[in-house]
RNA sequence: GCCGCCAUCGUCUAGGGGACUAGGACGCCGCCCUCUCACGGCGGAAACCGGGGUUCGAAUCCCCGUGGCGGUACCA
């Protein structure tokens, strides 16, 4: 039995706890909840309490109780990333596990659930690491052998600053909104703090979970890289089929009829958010950048892009083989660089100067909504 | 203050005394491909925090320093 550190515990809004295990869900990751609730468990730390009172391990102080701790004494930690890490308790003063109303703190609370669920293995950040020695020792106080523990490094910022648990769901939930895929946030995390090996980089849940060992966590926090992250995210988007990826799109943007204009800005595609940006003027008229404009609609434009109106207006059937030829056809007879053509079309149906392939984009949108766009074009250069 | 953890390219990392002229990936730069932007291919710049040891030999081991982080709560 695996405890993972941490969903909080009493200060835990049921939101809180709800938006964790929302992104746990998103992620696809199994889990189980075990007993959440502390009135459940409040019995069973009460019962610690009493017990190491009555063996001497605890007094009253103040009405609060706390532990002994042998001034001269150490408390070794066995951690299965870093060693044996030793706390002298020159450092730990008797420290409070009751509260005087009787609750119980974390650290005993925590020791208690572990022991009564049969934890074999605790994995959580290495912010808990100091806390741990004080654990062990409520548990060897109760007579119970500590399980293994696993401080994992902090996952940081970009600021450098550590990403809090408290933030950290919402942060998944941003990934989520910002058009990430799980599978790839999935892998991307898992190597942050970990690696296989020295080169691999993709890999499956299956092939994370086979994989995956405590040996080879690092013991150094990482910083989280959201240009990794994207290019990452790229590659798994350009992996799904064409029609999962309308699938995704549609469902996001409430809308049908998506299939054309995902097939030809799946490749250009780092998060789901850029299929926007890059389709569309597919999907509806864009204003023409000015920039673009001014830069390609320069001397002999005009009579360019009337040329490629005409070849457009013949070509037959208006699939993106014969707007090609028709296009390329045009390149010839001008006898200009493809470019010099290609762009002023490019402007005059996308707005701007960066968008999909050229040949499918005119076929996608068929032949009266690209004349209509040229000639709206032709107009404006005109006047 | 005291206790603890950590320290390799900008970032994620490989490395466990000689295989290190320090490897891979993202990003960056250049070239190729090319209708733009991407994708892809090829190439390049880019790091062992500092100082002492130990050793024939140290990125690797030890000590000190420095820096970052965490704990030191009747928070979790």
């Amino acid at each position: 039995m695996l405890r993972i550190e941490d969903t909080d515990r009493e200060r835990s809004t049921p939101a809180n706890v709800e938006q964790i295990l929302d992104a746990l869900h998103w992620l696809e990751l199994d889990w189980d909840e075990g007993p959440f609730s502390q009135a459940e468990r409040r019995p069973r730390h009460e019962e610690a309490i009493s017990r190491l009172l009555d063996e001497g391990h605890a007094y009253r102080d103040e009405g609060a109780v706390r532990l002994r701790v042998d001034p001269e004494g150490e408390t070794a930690v066995s951690d299965e990333v870093r060693g044996e890490v030793r706390f002298p308790h020159s450092g730990i003063k008797d420290f409070v596990v009751a509260r005087s109303d009787g609750s119980p703190l974390y650290n005993l609370a925590v020791a208690v659930d572990d022991l009564d669920m049969g934890i074999t293995h605790v994995v959580r950040g290495e912010d808990h690491l100091s806390n741990t020695p004080r654990q062990v020792m409520v548990l060897e106080a109760l007579g119970a052998e500590p399980p293994a523990y696993a401080h994992l490094p902090l996952l940081l910022g970009p600021d450098g600053k550590k990403l809090s648990k408290r933030h950290g769901a919402a942060s998944v939930q941003e990934l989520r909104d910002a058009g990430y895929l799980p599978e790839a946030v999935r892998n991307y995390i898992a190597l942050l703090g970990w690696g296989l090996d020295e080169s691999t980089t993709f890999m499956t849940t299956e092939e994370l979970v086979e994989g995956f060992s405590l040996d080879r966590v690092s013991k150094s926090p990482a910083v989280f890289d959201e240009q990794k992250l994207r290019w990452m995210n790229g590659r798994y988007l350009r992996e799904l089929s064409a029609e999962r990826l309308t699938e995704i799109l549609e469902q996001r943007h409430g809308r049908e009829g998506l299939g054309d204009a995902v097939g030809i800005a799946q490749e250009k595609m780092q998060t789901l958010d850029d299929f926007w940006t890059l389709a569309a003027f597919l999907v509806e008229r864009q204003d023409f950048d000015e920039g673009a404009w001014d830069k390609v609609m320069s001397d002999g434009a005009v009579e360019r892009l009337s040329a490629a109106r005409e070849a457009l207006a013949g070509a037959e059937p208006f699939d993106t083989e014969s707007v090609e030829a028709a296009l390329r056809g045009v390149v010839e007879r001008l006898g200009v660089k493809p470019k010099e053509v290609f762009q002023p079309v490019r402007v005059a149906i996308s707005g701007t100067t960066v968008s999909p392939g050229i040949f499918e984009s005119v076929a996608a949108l068929g032949r009266d909504e690209t004349l209509s766009r040229i000639d709206l074009a032709l107009d404006r250069a005109r006047a």
